[in-house]
DNA sequence: TGACAGCTGTCGTTTTGCTGTCGGTTAACT
DNA sequence: AGTTAACCGACAGCAAAACGACAGCTGTCA
């Protein structure tokens, strides 16, 4: 089984009647350095799985011709036990996917946030891809974050982070020591189509700002301000 | 005989003539880090049991060609000791199965709970581990769930669970320090394809902390709610 | 067979606490 | 010193969670 991240190149497919949405999904995959490819169907689907062998799918649910769950099944009677990971739109009638129950791996409600199925869609790759998985822990000096068990730790301090703290401060964490635009912030951490331009960005990190560096003064603030940039997590080396 | 847990792998053979439940139990399993295939006839059971030599096997009595007791005897007849957890509708053959049901082996009624199939095949694969199989306690903090007698305490105050709660309990302990979804939690504690879109887990657990959290006021709680996550048990250090 | 007891899930109300808006204040850069 | 960006307190709306009350169901016992 193939290991994702060192190895070779994940090669993801998505699946999504709606293009700009399968082309969102792709785009950020590829920026992660990962191979994409989209299908608009679920003819096109099988198709590309065919030619493709993806590693991972994302799956809408709700497409023109077959639909998410007879794709799936069509992938597993060819044989194929490539983990799938579903879109379901957050008010279909019975739509209570129980991802597990239709053989998914995981699923999520549209409209989602970007960092959200990237996010999944690591853990899914993690799981399936063999024997040895280990721990995610993102680490920034004596910050710490460990995306199984969700814990938050500033040296042994346990940090009670609300969801949206939480994924912003692993997105920083996850591109440190870049800097990130608060624009880039917003586009992915928020589910797309989100209309507050405000400043939302600088209120969470503010809020971060409170529970991660004003601990005790004897610790060093992790999160900068790049002024007229962005923000940054990194440990500043005096 | 292998040793399940540390050594190797379990390697798990699934057998179901409906594909979406043979993959959903080699799925689950493959979460846990087992090995796993699937059979959906008889025939191809026999042959997948040759190649691929499990150390257990989940056998629904109802197939299309061959049954699951005709299964059974070829693989006895072939000298396999291998273990079997049989699946059956409703009411069907159970007693049957019952007595069929020998040494290590278990059987289980359709629709099951998957935490439920779960448990079943870690305590046979206990038990044919060898003389030396000892009990399975989890722990967290100062509450103990012992899996074969079923007892629960809070430090030595012995607590009285019903089924459910039994079952919830025992997931969020296996899973700690891990955040358990709502929807993780009743997919694998109640029987698949379980309709409802309810508060069932909240009530589950909110009866579930009365009676473990609330037992005297020198106790600190030890399930929390993740709100927007889920749940988790964990002791909260500091 | 009928009464009872305990378990489970539904409904609806209350409570909690997360999230984003507003706007005054502070800090940085020129 | 003026200008602009960032910070953050206060607040309100709202969605999630908690939980009491109740009803259906099932298994038990007389």
């Amino acid at each position: 089984m193939k290991h994702y991240e060192h190895v070779e190149r994940v090669r993801l497919l998505v699946v999504d009647d709606d293009p700009p949405i399968a082309d969102l999904v792709a785009t950020v995959a590829r920026y992660e350095g990962w191979d994409a490819v989209t299908a608009n169907s679920g003819e096109e689907a099988l198709r590309r799985a065919g030619e493709f062998d993806p590693d991972i799918v994302v799956l809408d649910l709700m497409l023109p011709d077959l639909d998410g769950f007879g794709v799936l099944d069509r992938l597993r009677a060819s044989g194929t036990m490539v983990p799938v990971v579903f879109l379901t739109a957050r008010d279909g009638v019975a739509d209570r996917v129980a991802g597990l129950t239709r053989g998914g791996d995981d699923y999520l409600v549209k409209p989602f946030a970007v960092e959200e199925l990237m996010a999944r869609l690591r853990t899914v790759l993690r799981r399936s891809a063999g024997p040895a998985f280990q721990r995610s822990v993102l680490q920034v000096a004596d910050l710490t974050m460990d995306e199984d068990t969700r814990e938050v730790r500033r040296g042994d301090k346990l940090l009670t982070l609300t969801p949206t703290e939480y994924e912003v401060l692993r997105y920083l964490m996850r591109k440190s020591p870049t800097v990130l635009t608060k624009a880039q912030i917003l586009d992915h951490v928020w589910e797309y189509g989100f209309g507050g331009r405000s400043n939302v960005v600088e209120l969470v990190v503010s809020r971060l700002r409170r529970k991660l560096d004003g601990i005790d003064d004897g610790s060093v603030p992790l999160i900068h301000t790049v002024r007229g940039v962005g923000y940054v997590v990194r440990q500043v080396t005096e």
